[in-house]
DNA sequence: TCAAAAGTGTTTGGGTTACACCCATGG
DNA sequence: CCATGGGTGTAACCCAAACACTTTTGA
């Protein structure tokens, strides 16, 4: 492994530069509760342990940050996610086994669950949705993702409290019911259905499409759509 | 300059990593405004123009990012900012002509004004305090430096709606009266005495200090301090 | 005694919660 | 006709804005 360096232009000394990745904080609703999509890592370091999919950052693939976390999402998990958000970054001496200082750049997604294929990605001989709430101290994950997993978590759900709805995540047309039990499984906790829905007509987020009913056992529901 | 090179243990190949920099915003209330300390740029690039003061990461010192960016705040201002908060990272190709890929860690930190000494730091020219809502597009900064600007002023203003006080910036004892006109400061408009002082003793934030009173021209005021 | 800032109380209004209630449908 | 979820209205409540008011000091 060869150090890369950077011409320090005052002192005329090169630096080495830390080894350089993204890990997706891959979000989604599982049987009712946030879960977060995690890999078990078929080398090493950390082998055998669940951990955030990654891949490291390549310079001369990637445009920008924003790109390789969608070339990583590609690479590892065969999906698109264009709603990709940066969480954040932790870097460190000795957070990996495989470079003197690591740097990783966090990205979180809502998806649906149902564009994840789990047969897909390299390096990872299982893929696994955790509910968020089940990844505790105790949860043995690799490097320090445990801290990113509820991390983004957080974020998210301080976007669904303040009605930032993730279209991304959403399907196209949908109930105002079918809403409420994805905010719901978000956030962990019941909404009152009378203020969840002043709040989203005030907002002007959804518009009904006309004649469009959602049928099923009971009443049908009118089906809305974005703004 | 050599590109320093981690191995790809799936493929085999080796990897250049990014030219890896943290930048620092650090604000301060100058003349009743929300302002950002900027450096000129004594070299190339953007020789000549204002940029916030920043340093390359040093793996060789630098235990975490946040050590990195104490590191780079006494090495360029001359002061220690134990208050420093991580706001993103950015990173792209051709942000910077010195490497082929370049990827900035910025931090934010709220400072005394006095607590800067304008004489320290290499590599600037001049330090100089800028109103952060006259740092526009059509100030030409060096790099991506204003969308950074406008994120940093963003977070210190929402966490001071939170009413979350910036305690590292504050001085031990302070007044009420002290504490809102720094945060009308902060936030650009004026608050209600009243209300901002319920807020307050709701959240148990302040206590008054027994006995010690700020005398000025008029009628002396509390002192409090924090908790 | 007046100006200016410290400090307090009261009213109002926006927005949310809690909850009651009606509607439409399949079984 | 009843269980179930869709859909709507209302009263209570919380919080903060607005603003009026009193207090204390130096000049």
């Amino acid at each position: 492994m060869v150090d890369s360096l950077f011409e320090d232009q005052a002192s005329g000394r090169s630096h080495p530069m830390p080894f350089t990745r993204i890990e997706l904080a891959v979000l989604s609703i599982v049987e009712g509760n946030l879960a977060v999509l995690l890999g078990r890592r078929s080398e090493a370091p950390h082998k055998g342990k669940w951990a955030l999919p990654g891949g490291v950052l390549r310079i001369d693939l990637d445009r920008d940050l924003d790109a390789a976390a969608r070339r990583v999402a590609n690479e590892r998990l065969g999906v698109e996610l264009p709603y990709l958000r940066q969480l954040r970054a932790v870097g460190g001496a000795n957070r990996d086994p495989r470079a003197p200082w690591a740097l990783s750049i966090a990205y979180r997604a809502l998806v649906a669950i149902e564009s994840i294929d789990p047969k897909a990605g390299k390096r990872l001989e299982a893929l696994r949705w955790f509910a968020v709430d089940e990844v505790t101290g105790d949860t043995r994950l690799a490097f320090d993702h445990t801290d990113l997993i509820h991390a983004a978590a957080e974020a998210v759900r301080a976007e669904i409290e303040r009605l930032e709805l993730p279209f991304g995540f959403l399907p196209e047309k949908l109930t105002l019911g079918e809403l409420q039990t994805c905010c719901e499984a978000i956030l962990g906790r019941r909404l009152d259905k009378s203020s969840f829905r002043r709040r989203l007509d005030e907002r002007r987020l959804l518009v009904p499409v006309p004649g469009e009913m959602r049928t099923g056992a009971f009443r049908p529901a009118q089906l809305y759509r974005r703004r």
